[in-house]
DNA sequence: TTGCTTTCCATGAATTCCCATGGCATCCCT
DNA sequence: AGGGATGCCATGGGAATTCATGGAAAGCAA
């Protein structure tokens, strides 16, 4: 059993492009690499294709061999596993954590999101984004604001869930 | 099956954060919390999502799990399971027990409950809540005597409950 | 060289760890 | 029942470590 990312983080990005990652982050990132701690460098895996406008997709090695498989166990040759292999392979970057806990965000990637000084990390799980601060900030007061509105004051977001065995 | 919470706490919070959980709390956190007694650290979580702004949400490990595994249950990629992450995970603070019995809240979660000096615990079921000893009074007196005038003198709360095993 | 990237070191702040104290309740022995 | 001893619990202070972050130095490619 991997434990999950949670929580939420800010942390700065320097003109190198270079961001910490949070020492929160950091120990579910080690227990998803095998490889670790024979190899104190932490593997993770970071997607960006063009169904994240926004904010990239930071995966454990471990989680991102689990989503390979699924592409794999797609029939060879059809359209979906090209398209996947297009969507989710080809928009994958592999990178370490460096010995002061932090990688090194290629421009490119950078770019895709608008990120500049101050990146917002967001726990997801088995993931977690990567925002530009600012950005993330907006949509996520916009959010909250939509559903405080349409939803009783007192909502609370347990409900959503279904217990287990309740199809 | 494990015991749940009961009873209600307070206890000081110094200039650093730190506050004693209580000993009742401790051995219920300690129940939900497999790795325990071997590592002898009882660990917690702590949700403080939007839906909560007077009192924080803390959770044995093992009845967070439960939690993501609801949200889990829900589809990959869809708008409620990424409502439900980004309110619940991104939320969500992870800790341990020190071996003195305490724990640290961070100061952004003090400032979003208005902690100062000294706090209140209150067990509900499989949860506690943690207050501002102050706020929490005063709710609880308004609440009460709002009570007293909309129920009968005689009200039972028991009155409530239904017996198991009659759907 | 020039520009870019990676490695190494420095620092301040924040956090964690360790030890000390005092109160309260319990136990035990006489 | 007296009265001490014991142990757990809540709380405080200070030391040590970790963490995030900035800057310099060292490699590498064009």
């Amino acid at each position: 059993m991997v434990s999950s990312f949670l929580g939420e983080f800010n942390q700065k990005v320097d003109s190198k492009g270079r961001m910490s990652i949070p020492a929160d982050f950091r120990s579910v990132l080690a227990e998803g690499d095998a490889r670790y701690p024979e190899n104190p460098l932490i593997r993770l895996v970071v997607l960006h294709g063009p169904h994240l406008k926004h904010c990239l997709h930071a995966y454990t090695v471990e989680a991102m061999a689990e989503i390979e498989a699924g592409i794999n166990r797609l029939p060879r040759g059809s359209v979906e596993r090209k398209r996947a292999s297009r969507l989710i392979l080809a928009k994958a970057w592999k990178t370490e954590i460096d010995k002061d806990g932090r990688i090194v965000l290629p421009q490119r990637l950078r770019q895709q999101i608008g990120l500049e000084s101050e990146a917002t990390m967001v726990a997801m799980g088995d993931y977690f984004e990567i925002w530009n601060a600012d950005t993330y900030e907006e949509m996520e007061s916009a959010e909250t604001e939509a559903w405080l509105e349409e939803l009783p004051d007192d909502f609370d977001p347990l409900s959503m869930i279904n217990p287990p065995g309740e199809g």
